[in-house]
DNA sequence: TTGAAAGCGTTACCAT
DNA sequence: ATGGTAACGCTTTCAA
């Protein structure tokens, strides 16, 4: 450890005052006369005193840390909201230490462990994939720690939330599909319980019904999340096994960031064109959606500002500014649906086969 | 701050021990009887005991921390390069405290300022663009905070570094357009006095020397990178200038990951097309390289390792596995070079055009 | 206005 | 084998 420089103390002895004078000088107190709150500042700065902050939190009973818990950092997504996170946690004069679940509920209870044993004031999470209940967060909140969910969330937990409207993002993205002669449309959902998948896949069937189009269970297809090889094989076997239909779909709703990316090159590879041959639209907020082959129409989330919005809550929570723990402090940003060529009009020609072909199945 | 549960003195209360023997108990000290140790640890689980890290850390003088400071989370290459530090510092029992100097170089100081406040065991930066020199690294190096720089550095600092081969990864790229017939080769280097780009531009040079081919300096663009709209904005610039040159370059390499991903809809929207009107060769790691229109040509490189291995060789150094803080200590790793269309060689029709326009000129 | 002393939770030295 | 005590560097009563 490096800060072994001068202490409180040192600084008292050179100045031939107490540590209690120097300490509260330094912090510009009431008590302490103005000739001797310059002298001591001063002097501070002159032998470059850094007060110890680790002294400072056993003391105070507060470290200033946030942990934040994610999937995996190495996503643009994840990215972007560090950076919302990161962005508020500096304004407001706290750190974050951030650990990777890496989709594994078991390594996700280490991560908090480690960051509640490391004295963290508050914890921002995005629970794993995997997770099978909430018992885990549950206990540290009943333990008093501070809890904010951020973009995944399940319901059952009684938590502060901050993510998107999901229901309405995968809605618009599907009835985006549908205004666009699309009417066999597959799903490609993460095979988790959290209710960002739940209420996607819902938003993509209330589309379909409320356009009167029945929905297909052979074109709802989940893809296994645990690790980038495992969703690749998993999004081709779902691609492969839509294609293989009887009845095709003619088009594809990607629900995830890494779905969306993953599948256009898997797709692609697999022979079929987009959009001739599948129409493609997905959730993801990478800066080069307008630069692919084609053009993917995306559904982007405000995700600097879902982080900005679920750090500055956290620390209401923490510094006392807002006492609302429960979820019904949640809040739910809307999404922007951007339309590219990967779903672009069915030509009318090409929709009347369409719908021949439907009529033969 | 939550851990507020039972400490060392609750259990020794609680045993009827006293707390230098519970301590010792627990962290399994042969001063203590086999038959006490059961029963602390057992009562300790019991209880859910757990140490506090804060007052650990100030009595030992070590935080088991590192600071990490790079330019923004919020970049893909960056991402992948702090999971690798990651990687590493959880399998030898490090956290990471991360800070974004977003290539600002008083906001670096900043970053490092509070991370030595915060008592980092160690600190691994990539300094911002913007660095004007290393005085404040130099200055808590000699303070014994151990220094290890990656990615990015400076030569005037005597501290190991982990990057990669700038110089043969750029030569490398240009001599591979030169193969495919481009023999006028702009590049889009970043503002900067990091070596990082010395060397990338100095590797472009050498190539075209090697080849024979004059270096053309009004080929030769500079990109501003406080900011991604000001680096869009001048990569613009540069494009546009290069394009109304009397003899505009058929070839660009990019030698950045933001400049690569930004140039290409750069170009595309000035109405220029990939290859025919430019090739383009880009420094990038995002997986998407080979879905865009058109699949683009890159160098990649090795962004986990150089994270994994920086973050190991400082760990090495605070633990003192290693004693060479030298920039003797420094590592570079090879990129790989891969082929797309968006560099594909020159038909030899109009590779004579070219030539002829040349001559024309 | 200033200072002495206790205490945050831990470890380590030195007795016993 | 076990326990008392000081110390890490800071803040905070409470006296003076």
């Amino acid at each position: 450890m490096a800060n072994q420089n001068m202490t409180l103390r040192d600084l008292a002895k050179a100045l031939k005052l107490s540590t209690s004078t120097v300490s509260k000088a330094l912090r510009d107190s009431y008590e302490i006369g103005e000739k001797t709150k310059k002298k001591v500042t001063n002097y501070a700065k002159k032998v470059g005193y850094r007060p110890n902050t680790l002294a400072k939190s056993l003391k105070e009973g507060k470290s200033r840390t946030i942990g934040v818990v994610i999937c995996s950092i190495d996503n643009t997504f994840v990215s972007q909201l560090l950076n919302g996170i990161d962005y508020a946690c500096n304004n407001r004069g706290y750190s974050i230490m951030i650990m990777q679940s890496k989709e594994s509920h078991s390594q996700e209870i280490k991560c908090i462990d480690l960051l509640y044993g490391r004295s963290i004031d508050g914890l921002l999470i995005s629970p794993a994939c995997e997770t099978p209940d909430s018992d885990h967060l549950t206990k540290y909140h009943n333990l008093g720690l501070p809890i904010v969910l951020f973009d995944r969330y399940s319901d059952e937990l009684d938590l502060p939330k901050v993510s998107i409207n999901n229901l309405e993002a995968s809605y618009d993205a599907t009835c985006h599909l549908i205004g666009n002669g699309y009417t066999k449309i597959a799903i490609l959902h993460s095979n988790t319980r959290l209710n960002i998948n739940i209420q996607r896949l819902q938003g993509y069937k209330n589309a379909l019904e409320a356009h009167h189009i029945p929905i297909n269970e052979a074109y709802v297809k989940p893809c296994d999340f645990h690790d980038t090889e495992i969703l690749k094989q998993s999004i081709e076997t779902a691609v492969k096994e839509l294609m293989a239909l009887s009845d095709p779909p003619t088009a594809l709703l990607a629900t995830s960031d890494q779905i969306s990316t993953q599948s256009i090159s898997i797709i692609k590879n697999l022979g079929y064109r987009i959009p001739q041959d599948l129409a493609l639209v997905g959730f993801t907020n990478t800066t080069l959606a307008a630069s692919l082959a084609p053009p993917l129409s995306t559904v982007y989330q405000p995700a600097k500002e879902i982080g900005e919005i679920a750090a500055n809550k956290l620390l209401d929570l923490i510094d006392g500014v807002d006492r609302d723990d429960k979820s019904s402090a949640t809040i739910y940003l809307t999404t922007n649906l951007i339309e590219r060529a990967s779903s672009k009009p069915l030509p009318s020609a090409s929709e009347r086969i369409t719908f021949k072909s439907q009529n033969n199945a």
